[in-house]
DNA sequence: TGTATTAGCCTGTATATACAACTAATGTAA
DNA sequence: TTACATTAGTTGTATATACAGGCTAATACA
């Protein structure tokens, strides 16, 4: 695979990885310390060393001075931040994910959408309408426009099988969003939607993302208050390291 | 301060990241080489190496053999840096900024408190609540939690000067940063508070901010639904590096 | 002039060495 | 027994040194 010679610190850390994952190693188990690792492999203590604390700042391990070092207790579960759709979101929940489609259909836009999307009131764009739910529960509407010489084929798609959100991504990676948050008193055909009681807030979240400095869709997502929250990090990857007491 | 030195390349990380987090380097714009760390600042290379590498590691800068280290252009982290006050945010608007401070104590947490701020139960935690204004118009109801041994002169300041958020990033820049939303019905106090009418919505944005890894303020921050938005800007999310051809 | 070489940066890796700080276990003296 | 000191093993940091490999620009050469 890699004709190329891994650095020997890399060697190192899937050396351990491997152990981690094929259950050499188990959580809390002690993995060998900076100077067994160099009597064992021959490479200096501070190749050693950066093997060791990269796999802690990595989580994979705990590192204590004066006691050793520990494979980690919590799931390295990686990557869980890569959420595209709400349906993907729901699933990986566990819960089960259907929809209803409300609308489907190539509109003239109106002169307020028409200066939203950055376009003239004569070419048409799709808009789509849906309510997305997780266990028979309504989490999401969505109210959705999309450019049409962006996603040609948006009309002719089953978005039972395949949210527009996912859709759009297949087409083509969406470099850019924007996204604004609030709080609103919904409408009440978007409360009887959604499953709401009166007067219960929605958190709106208006969304407009580009592909090459182009805006191709515009969309508003209506949530339930007591039935969803937006999560958002910023900052290098957390990983939460506990506090040593 | 910190009673304790702080590392060296710990130090040159945080003279970086100020730098880049008060505008003095700028996204893609050339940041000192090792050598030139090491004429600087009198450390040996090995020290400015780990320093620009784990910044590299942390997504602030790119690295490339032959060519340089440069600050990165991901807007994530930029956006982390603008999150710093409301006061600015209000006074950027064109607006009058005042408020008003309801309590500044140092408090023994609770069960529950003491497990979301990852500390044990005896430890003392300072608390403020305050509520922000634009143009004599509340527009933020905030009640923070700060841990007591990173900003010990917190009981001290005179936060109608400077906002807690503003003086925590004065002591050291914070570097991660985990906030969610959720649209809810206030109580009654909070709803007296932001001068809100029955029944309306509230946005509550629950904020916790790391310094290397140590979670050191947790907060709530309740807007009126009618009179606040959150705005985010959202770049390309690469945290792997490129292949470097 | 045009091309190849070289010099001089840069990052990336690897080693050897040293000292500090922390912890647990052991030894020693009161 | 108890309290204190010692010791060995661990991680954490810092330095000096070395070489490899990527890239750019100046230089040498045909």
């Amino acid at each position: 695979m890699q004709d190329k010679q891994l650095p020997r610190y890399q060697q190192l850390k899937e050396l351990i990885i491997n152990k981690i994952s094929n259950g050499d190693l188990k959580p809390l188990e002690r993995v060998p310390s900076e100077n067994q690792l160099v009597k064992m492999t021959g490479v200096s203590r501070m190749t050693a060393n950066r093997a060791l604390r990269e796999l802690n700042n990595e989580g994979y391990l705990d590192r204590k001075a004066g006691i050793g070092s520990f494979v980690s207790d919590f799931k390295v579960n990686s990557h869980l931040f890569e959420i595209k759709s709400i349906a993907d979101e729901i699933i990986s929940r566990g819960s089960a994910y259907s929809s209803e489609i409300l609308e489907q259909s190539l509109i003239q836009p109106s002169n307020d959408l028409s200066r939203k999307m950055q376009i003239n009131t004569t070419s048409q764009i799709f808009h789509i309408q849906m309510v997305h739910f997780e266990d028979s529960i309504p989490i999401q509407f969505e109210d959705r426009y999309v450019k049409r010489d962006f996603a040609p084929d948006f009309i002719k798609q089953d978005f039972s099988e395949i949210t527009p959100s996912a859709y759009l991504s297949s087409i083509s990676p969406l470099n850019e969003a924007e996204q604004v948050v609030s709080a609103i008193t919904p409408s009440l055909s978007i409360s009887e939607l959604l499953q709401m009681k009166k007067d219960k807030p929605c958190l709106l979240i208006t969304r407009k993302t580009w592909v090459r400095k182009v805006l191709v869709t515009y969309g508003k997502f209506y949530h339930p208050g007591d039935r969803y929250e937006l999560l958002g990090n910023y900052g290098p990857i957390m990983r939460k390291k506990l506090s040593n007491k």
